[in-house]
RNA sequence: UCCUCGGUAGCUCAACGGUAGAGCGUGCGGCUGUUAACCGCAAGGUUGUAGGUUCAAAUCCUACCCGGGGAGCCA
């Protein structure tokens, strides 16, 4: 049966017509003769009032029945009233209770993460998830429709391998058949095969790293998507990426307003995330790291944040003094208030422990190491937008980067780090075209050869310069969002200590 | 692997050595325009597990289990 109902996000083409509507109950609230249901249906909210004088027994018992995620179907005509969600309201002339849903577990109340997490499969229904996912559906869409018109060729990479492609990572193992194959951490160099066979390809799927990561930035099943471009160089594939990240931007900001909204997401760092990215080599961004401007800039957030921290504390204090003959209502708000004070003046200690840390760390910072998470945060600080750094030292860098021809100490590398302190989304680079070159590379990395033998075909046979790189979808998604926690941005997250649900 | 914080009612938290409480949710009752509606009543607990100290342990100590945040590493 294909169902023959409205959907909440086409009420606008309704208004003053009686619709049927199939969805969930999100909320209800009561007094005598009358009921006000919030209605779900995935595509929106929509509070639909049923009149005890004006719908039939039956119709006025399923709504006086209907519990908290029970399955309902309104008929009524729409109304408009700015003052409801989604600015529309369906005045009921018949409601029928599907399923009547047993005492729901979340409340419209705060819940604790890992009780949140456990009931995964039930958070989704909720409007920040809503909100997420949906944003999530626009920058997969964004990234297909970016490189299908730019003539690329979607590939699907092979999920087991039987090597590793960058020996640091830890990576799943199976049994298989007698001999060990690996969950893919890449489809990187599959993709560099099908680059030689149709020049322009992208992968777009799960990628896994075994890492024993506990952070809000990691998760042990992630989703990649990896453009591979036969005749580009490092600056055609940088340019890329920027083209990519503006496109996908500014179709969030277009097309995803109503669930920036519900996430309260600041928009201006967005708008000025579209072009224009800022290109710093290695060792401009370790100049960066170190110049007395970031020490000065963040001696300045320390100020700034000491006195956020006294400013919430008097609020604190406030609240106290005038809790005792506040109403009932105001105690809730204080209490709530209260609870987001806790929040932030624990985040503010934390950066307050921190921040000298980090100055201190940059301040001993060496040419040649890898930057640590504060440091790229301390880069990114000193921009506005995303910014590109290019051209890292070798050492710490995978095995297929082509050398800079102009310094062999660096390899062609580039790393795009998001603004607001969300940091690299996106790593890549110019690939070695040299065979002899590779064989050694693979040798020093202490990688199986034989494993490669296949991918050294690749310079044996019309070897040229290409390109690439790997977006992170979570962590794109995370920075679209302005959210805190990569785990939100996919439906069920994989990490450390969760397989379930 | 290391550092750090936590586990009390279905949920979020309080009690910090002396009879375990509140709000939300749930049930019942009231209220014809509510916006996390409101008002009243009620039910709801071997304080993560196992030891120990004490006249007395949710509270102090030890070990373990579970989870959060972070480091390393990375997308």
């Amino acid at each position: 049966m294909i169902p023959d109902h409205s959907s909440i996000d086409s009420l606008s083409d309704c208004v003053g017509e009686e619709v049927t509507l199939r969805g969930w109950l999100y909320n209800k609230r009561s007094s005598k003769g009358l009921h006000f249901l919030v209605l779900r249906d995935g595509t929106g909210l929509c509070q639909c009032v049923v009149n005890e004088s004006a719908v039939d027994d039956t119709s006025w018992s399923a709504a006086d029945d209907a519990t908290r995620e029970s399955s309902l179907e309104l008929k009524g005509v729409v109304g408009i009233d700015d003052r409801q969600i989604g600015g529309f309201e369906l005045q009921v002339s018949s409601a029928v209770l599907i399923h009547k849903a047993e005492e729901y577990p979340i409340t419209p109340k705060e819940h604790g993460v890992d009780f949140l997490m456990n009931h995964r499969h039930l958070w989704l229904r909720s409007q920040r998830q809503w909100a997420i996912l949906r944003i999530r559906n626009r920058v997969t869409m964004s990234i297909h429709e970016f490189f299908q018109g730019r003539g690329f060729l979607q590939m699907d990479a092979p999920i087991l391998t039987g090597t590793a492609v960058e020996g640091t990572s830890t990576l799943f193992e199976m049994e298989y058949f007698g001999r060990t194959a690996y969950l893919t951490q890449s489809g990187q160099l599959h993709g560099e095969a099908m680059a030689m066979a149709f020049g322009k390809i992208y992968t777009f799927g799960p990628t896994f790293r075994a890492e024993k990561s506990k952070t809000r930035r990691h998760l042990t099943e992630f989703w990649m998507i990896e453009p591979e471009m036969a005749f580009y160089d490092l600056d055609g594939a940088m340019q890329l990426a920027e083209d990519m990240l503006s496109r996908i931007v500014s179709d969030a900001l277009r097309d995803c307003q109503a669930e920036l909204e519900v996430l309260e997401r600041d928009q201006e760092p967005l708008k000025r995330s579209i072009g224009g990215y800022p290109r710093i080599t290695y060792s401009e961004a370790v100049d960066i790291l170190k110049s007395e401007k970031t020490a000065q800039m963040v001696a300045n957030k320390i100020v700034a944040i000491e006195q956020e921290q006294k400013d919430i504390a008097a609020e604190s204090e406030e609240g106290k003094a005038a809790y005792g003959q506040a109403k009932k209502w105001q105690k809730r708000k204080t209490d709530a208030r209260e609870i987001e004070i806790q929040r932030r003046t624990n985040e503010i200690e934390e950066e307050l422990r921190n921040l000298p840390k980090w100055v201190e760390s940059a301040r001993q910072f060496e040419w040649g190491s890898d930057f640590g998470g504060s440091d790229e945060t301390l880069i990114t600080w000193n921009f506005d937008r995303p910014i590109i750094v290019h051209r890292f030292p070798h050492g710490f860098k995978a095995f297929y980067m082509k050398r800079d021809p102009e310094d062999d100490r660096l390899a062609l590398g580039m790393d795009v780090l998001a603004p607001e302190g969300y940091g690299e989304i996106v790593g890549g680079g110019e690939r070695a075209t040299d065979l002899s070159f590779l064989q050694d590379q693979v040798r020093a990395h202490g990688l199986p050869e034989e494993a490669f033998k296949w991918y050294f075909d690749l310079r044996r046979y019309g070897s040229v310069q290409h390109s690439g790189f790997g977006l992170g979808l979570e962590r794109t998604v995370t920075w679209i969002c302005g959210i805190h926690h990569l785990r939100e941005t996919i439906p069920f997250a994989r990490t450390l200590d969760r397989l379930y649900p």
